[in-house]
DNA sequence: ATAATTAAAGACAAAGTTATCTTTAATTAT
DNA sequence: ATAATTAAAGATAACTTTGTCTTTAATTAT
């Protein structure tokens, strides 16, 4: 569904909520080994994700890190779609057609248009803070090789 | 959500159901004109579909062409996406853990597992000639571009 | 038989994605 | 100030996907 980026993506800006504060703030060493990924590739993906403190913040230097707003937490996961230029997807046509369109529509589209909406409408109204709290109550993991 | 390959293979297959018969085969160019893939990239797709005349048939030389059997056309859409190599699309998680699984879930799968379950129904129900149908009757288009 | 036509097969090229490594800049602690 | 620490920025490499082009094989028509 989502390219490697976006979901590294989504997992480590969940994991940052679950774990970071602003006195807490968490290295790109420990969000990649917490979500099994790659540390380099992880940081650049990251560096989509702050400009503006848009869906997390960083700081440099000793004592700095990723963290993550409690205004930011309350962002649905379609911020970060958005941010990684994944929003597109949504807009697709599930047989490549140049626009999914009711005017002009693939033999997919009737059906497809409905499982669609409730994709958009799921990633719309589920927060990453929501997303942390499955994690933090041990009912919901990031990382399939340890608990 | 599909590769560019497999959407070519989808509108294809869906043309030559359309369009094909034993009598009147489809030429490659033909058929990629139809759907508006590049021509040699659609021919090395289709050679995925016809060995063993397994989702459509194909025969060299002058009169030949592509077509498709009768019963290749009641196979549903899930048939192209196993011949291209995408059905594990539909068992991946959602956030790209290793497995999707009840067991270890991310925190998207509750929500998740419901809308793919209705993917995979749409795959397993809808059959090659019902698509063709729709672009037969005049509802449903293959190509953007021209109707 | 020979020529013409068509898909199959294979080599190759272009572009995109994923990943690593090195250097730079910001921040903190001494 | 200096050194240490951390993310940012940039260069580059490996791999995958997408796409093109050429040669080969099969089939038909003459
Ligand atoms: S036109 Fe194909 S999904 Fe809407
Ligand atoms: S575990 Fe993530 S979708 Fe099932």
């Amino acid at each position: 569904m989502f390219s490697k980026a976006t979901e590294y993506a989504l997992r480590a800006t969940i994991y940052i909520a679950q774990k970071s504060s602003v006195d807490n703030k968490l290295s790109i060493h420990e969000i990649a080994k917490a979500i099994d990924s790659p540390v380099s590739f992880t940081a650049k993906i990251l560096q989509l994700l702050t400009p503006g403190n848009k869906v997390i913040s960083a700081v440099r230097g000793p004592k700095g890190g990723f963290y993550i707003t409690e205004q930011s937490k309350k962002l649905p996961v379609r911020a970060i779609l958005i941010a990684m230029g994944e929003s597109k997807i949504l807009d697709k046509c599930v047989l490549g057609l140049n626009k999914c369109s009711e005017a002009k529509p693939c033999p997919m589209h009737s059906q497809y248009k409905n499982i669609k909406q409730q994709l958009i409408s799921l990633f719309e109204t589920k927060t990453i803070q929501q997303l942390a709290e499955d994690i933090d109550g041990g009912i919901a993991f990031l990382n399939s090789k340890k608990g």
